[in-house]
DNA sequence: CTGTTAGCGCATTCAA
DNA sequence: TTGAATGCGCTAACAG
């Protein structure tokens, strides 16, 4: 394409009626200004290194053409992008609509405030996550849901890139950020089986199916699944006992759990218990419960994991694994940022707690 | 800063213990495999332009050098990022608070997604905006809640960076996506004075505090104040009888709206209607009210902009301005991409509508 | 159909 | 304190 430069500083594209301005560059102003590319870089970049005189009148010049240093240009010289990604197995409009995801940008996203890094939102590229990888243009990524995709990790280790993972394995050859799940699950099992529940409930959060032979199935899972089972293990039960306790899977959106918990609670022979892999599934429920007459805690208990600052407007308040997922975010964006400096890091695991309040009662025979 | 180059292809620093991977880059894939770099390049970019064999013989050379193009050079080269930005008037973490940006997000992350975008959210850099508009690198970007700072507006032409604007001006010299906010908020406004409601407490977001000398109030807030007033000229209330109401403001969470909510519940002369600008704030009125044993119609009528999915949770059910957040998002979103790529756009105004629910009931005498 | 060549815009080393 | 020269890794116009 042929650019022709008028006087103005304006070009005009061969074959398109589109005149747009030319950008102006370090040379242009260099050039006004009588000084060489170098003491405007540093009038950029390190002010002291120039004199206070040549330092005002280049700013005064770049004022006036509209100078301001082109960010990939730069990014290519310094080699930092300035940038951290967050990378989603699954559509950013999918993760979404969980609200714990919210709470952890957020922690993620306070971070990179104060650093003063750009966040990226990443999803798989034609579905193929390593694809993202190799081709995102940040300093380093916070992972989310991956875990047992080995692939992901030499990807990050051929580009050479640091990233941190928030709730995958705590023993494995990356840096975790995550809550003990497994005891977790425990005393959140504890709490119903202590009531006396037989027929409970589990809703998990739909396994993700990526571009894998197996189709994935979170670790934070099989940990609270073990938990479970220790729960039901000292109450006396045979773990085999899960078998005929119920274990369903939503999406993680308010519309998908309230669309399976009323029909779960309509059928004949429901449950007197549900356990929420996430308050999501709680509010779920909580609707269907509303509307169908049920109440809680009375006619059904509901517990779950999470324990959001929004998951406080339901009544009767619900007794759950409150989870740091605002806390995990900043642990993991600071972990990540002294990664990329360099520094050696390890694995954390944050606390949680359980907090029960009235959404729980004993079960009626 | 003196780099030795080893045989195998690793970087000693001086001054460091750190032994780093080298980077291998297109020159070293180009000559291992007989070829030039453009070759190679066009192996990634557009097979069809080269044999079939070399193809595969590229493509096999550099999977066992591991080499795969480096993001920010292909920028370099190409002026096209592949990312859109977002950008927030506030820090990352104080704006996802409000699930509603959530819901914006997910719309704008649909069509990024389908397009092969990546998504960066923007806040201030050291608290001015301008700044992140002159340095990100991005191809574009979607604005929210900045309206009046024109300065704004012109440091996107400095930058020649297209952008839309979601909830701003619809006349302005930019393309904005929103709804019809005055004659929603009408409408609102009519359910309550309908009902007889005449203690009725507005309850807005708290405006943003920018870089600017005046502090900015969105024209949301204005073109709904005006809504409000056109509905009381309709019922024969004088327009300054506005302000025997109350208007108040609450940061975006659910914990703040639920502190103000228990505050203003608990005065003697409590209002007998809240009209709130999100969602959230009802959350918090509704945690309050129950806490306090008001009952939600009979004592207290609350309607709302917003109807966000999530907020189907609320019982008795909300009377509220259905807000298309995810549309307006997904709508943005396509209108950018189009502009990108140079076509001309204009505003869009989406339909919002009305739902009336059981959330009120006639003012007591 | 392939390869050569010339930038993209900036940061930075080194010499002046 | 300043400036000339070089390179970052890639793409794309152009010539072969």
């Amino acid at each position: 394409m042929l650019n022709i430069t008028l006087v103005n500083g304006f070009t005009l594209k061969k074959n398109e009626i589109i005149i747009e301005k030319m950008k102006v560059t370090i040379k242009d102003l260099a050039e006004k200004a009588g000084v060489s590319k170098t003491a405007v870089s540093f009038a950029f970049n390190n002010p002291k290194r120039i004199s206070e005189e040549t330092y005002k009148k280049i700013m005064k010049i770049a004022k006036e053409i509209g100078y301001s240093p082109d960010p990939v240009a730069r990014i290519l010289a310094t080699k930092q992008t300035g940038t951290i990604g967050v990378l989603f197995p699954q559509a950013v409009s999918e993760v979404l609509q969980n609200p714990y995801i919210s709470d952890l940008i957020r922690g993620i996203g306070t971070v990179c405030d104060k650093e003063g890094l750009a966040l990226t939102l990443l999803s798989p590229m034609k579905g193929i996550l390593n694809n993202t990888i190799q081709n995102a243009a940040v300093d380093g990524m916070i992972i989310l849901g991956v875990d047992k995709d080995s692939s992901v990790h030499s990807a990050f280790k051929m580009r050479n890139m640091p990233y941190v993972a928030i709730d995958a394995k705590c023993n494995a050859e990356y840096i975790n950020v995550g809550i003990d799940d497994r005891s977790m699950a425990e005393s959140l099992m504890d709490v119903l089986l202590d009531n006396g529940h037989e027929k409970i409930l589990f809703c998990a959060l739909k396994p993700i199916a990526l571009d894998l032979a197996e189709p994935d199935q979170s670790t934070t899972i099989d940990e609270r699944q073990k938990g479970i089972q220790d729960s039901m293990r000292k109450h006396n039960l045979k773990e085999n006992t899960l078998d005929s306790y119920t274990f369903i899977e939503s999406e993680t959106s308010f519309e998908s759990s309230y669309r399976i918990a009323k029909q779960i609670l309509q059928s004949e022979d429901r449950p007197t218990a549900i356990y929420c892999m996430g308050d999501i599934q709680a509010f779920g429920f909580y609707k269907a419960a509303a509307e169908l007459d049920i109440n809680i805690p009375e006619d059904l208990s509901v517990v779950s994991f999470d324990d959001l600052p929004v998951s406080g407007i339901l009544y009767p308040e619900l007794t759950a694994i409150h989870q740091p997922g605002y806390e995990k975010g900043v642990a993991a964006t600071e972990i990540l940022v002294k990664r990329i400096a360099g520094e050696d890091c390890k694995s954390v695991r944050l606390n949680a707690n359980i907090v029960k309040r009235s959404s729980v009662a004993p079960a009626k025979k």
